[in-house]
DNA sequence: CTGAAAGCGCTTACAG
DNA sequence: CTGAAAGCGCTTACAG
């Protein structure tokens, strides 16, 4: 068993407050050289790590954050959750991972957490499910900051989705596109390309009659895009994976892309590097999402007053646009 | 602030200790059904939850086990981590997670997750990269186990690699291929391979020259490829991301998959269904792996003894093979 | 500069 | 059946 304050404070004869103040480094300053030197070669000689956890119970913390997500397998959640890791273990908090797949268990997993202990928690939660009860995070009272979501009740880290629309309907104009479809439901975004499209003369961009219906699969967005007339030269879908299940759709039928159809997704998975062709996609940055989250769960955490993070997402081209022929 | 046990106490008028034993249920049995009563219901009225962590500086315990992985966002990863989380939350425990990028940042992380008092540690190293210094975790004197991994001094959790070089390679012998080129280095799965080749006369397997080698990239594996005379009708990679990889680098340059060459990945990563073609792979039970891990730790740390746990891997069939025709 | 003491929220022999 | 007490490993006024 590992050696403790007392063992320490025996072993180089002095009180065990005077073994705490120096090795906490909270009342070094009022111990003599001596003393302290004697103590830290005990605690050398004799291993000494703190117990975070029984520190915790006396100064009323714990030092655990929380991570509340819906599906660590998909799309770009891993690398949030590499961002938020980081910084919170830069400054001495470790992170508890806890997933959930409906709202019952996302009830269940509030309560896990908040009896291990957690001072905070990041939420997760994908576009495409719906809300979780969010009451049952307030209840308990402490910080909460959700992450790449519109989940109403808390301070959020995301991506400004009117300039992920901007961003990929830029794109597609300069590249001389004027008939572009965007297959995806989300009404920011689509403001976002309407809002700009009025600075193309001639330029018209679609959308799907029915924005709260997600399309599933590959096929089914195919199929509306054929019912456009005329067929679009470009199309803007909600992330990379149903850019990727498009381009499969379409090569199975025919239609070449980039060649008679260019296709931008959303998030510049690692995926889409593996796609044929390589995709180009509108990335959010995601290790920034999840370390920025973690510095808004501390400092609330501190008592500090903390506000919406808004990032800027980026351009990464590869194959699947090219300019318009045709 | 939450209601503790004094509080109970005090509002139900009974000692702490009588709280104690009915909320915990250690000693439920020897306090009366109407002192029973009353407990439960100033505990619902009051929101008591146990601090668990005061409860295990009692016991002696932290209820916490600690993940130490390479990387959360490649591979299959993600998926083993949801298997660990889930029978650890079970077993109410939680899972911290930690990732290192080398053995100094390993050590730190080792140090990390011991303070923070883990009762048990997961190891996820990859194959391709350099052996962490596992010593740091043997000084703690905590359980630990491998998963998908030979990490020679722990206990293990992984999947048989003479079982997926046979997978591999019966699948495509059956297929009518004679000329098979494995592309990766992992010695176990060419044993696997080669034990089974006999058993199909004609058939020839070959590999690299140099297995302490790690081709780089499609283009190096498909250069490899071309140095074989003839060329072989259907390749063997170490994992999907080694296979499609190829693809591409073979879709460049005029050879088609499946027509040309049939390829099989390993691991049946979510990629290989965006892959085109889709990819056919020998896949790794991954939730499993993980499940099986945390009932090992948990074992471990209950004392119990604990063996290594062999998993079998499985064929998912997509399009990236076909049946020889030349 | 140093130490005795109380407390963080629980558990668990031990006595009654 | 119930309660007073000590202890888990730390921190932190407070007194000397």
């Amino acid at each position: 068993m590992p050696a403790t304050l007392k063992d320490i404070a025996k072993d180089a004869n002095v009180a065990m407050s005077t073994v705490s103040y120096v090795l906490s480094g909270t009342g070094i300053h009022k111990v003599s050289e001596d003393t302290c030197k004697r103590i830290l070669a005990s605690a050398k000689r004799l291993h000494y790590r703190p117990n975070i956890k029984a520190r915790g119970l006396s100064k009323g913390r714990t030092y655990m954050v929380g991570a509340l997500i819906r599906q660590l397998t998909t799309s770009f959640i891993p690398e949030i959750i590499q961002g938020l890791e980081k910084v919170l273990e830069d400054n001495g908090c470790c992170l508890i991972l806890s997933t959930y797949t409906d709202s019952t268990e996302f009830t269940r997993k509030c309560n896990y957490l908040y009896q291990h202990g957690v001072e905070g928690v990041a939420v997760l939660p994908e576009e495409d499910l719906p809300e979780p009860n969010t009451g049952d995070l307030g209840l308990n009272r402490i910080p909460v900051v959700s992450i790449a979501s519109t989940l109403a009740d808390y301070p959020k880290v995301w991506v400004d989705p009117l300039a992920v629309g901007r961003m990929a309907l830029r794109y597609l104009a300069e590249l001389g596109h004027r008939e572009i479809a965007y297959g995806g439901t989300l009404l920011p975004r689509l403001q976002g390309m309407l809002e700009l499209a009025r600075h193309y003369p001639g330029l018209r961009c679609r959308c799907q009659g029915d924005l709260t219906y997600r399309p599933v699969g590959g096929e089914t967005l195919l199929a509306w895009l054929r019912t456009l007339e005329p067929f679009p030269t470009a199309v803007i879908t909600d992330s990379d994976i149903d850019a990727i299940a498009l381009i499969q759709a379409a090569t199975r039928t025919g239609i070449r892309v980039p060649e008679d159809l260019s296709v931008v997704g959303v998030d510049d998975l690692e995926v889409g590097r593996y796609s044929l062709p390589a995709l180009t996609s509108i990335g959010q940055p995601k290790l920034d999402q999840g370390a920025r989250a973690a510095e808004l769960l501390l400092d609330a955490i501190d008592g500090r007053e903390i506000h919406d993070c808004i990032l800027q997402p980026f351009l990464v081209e590869r194959q699947s646009c090219r300019k318009r022929t045709n």
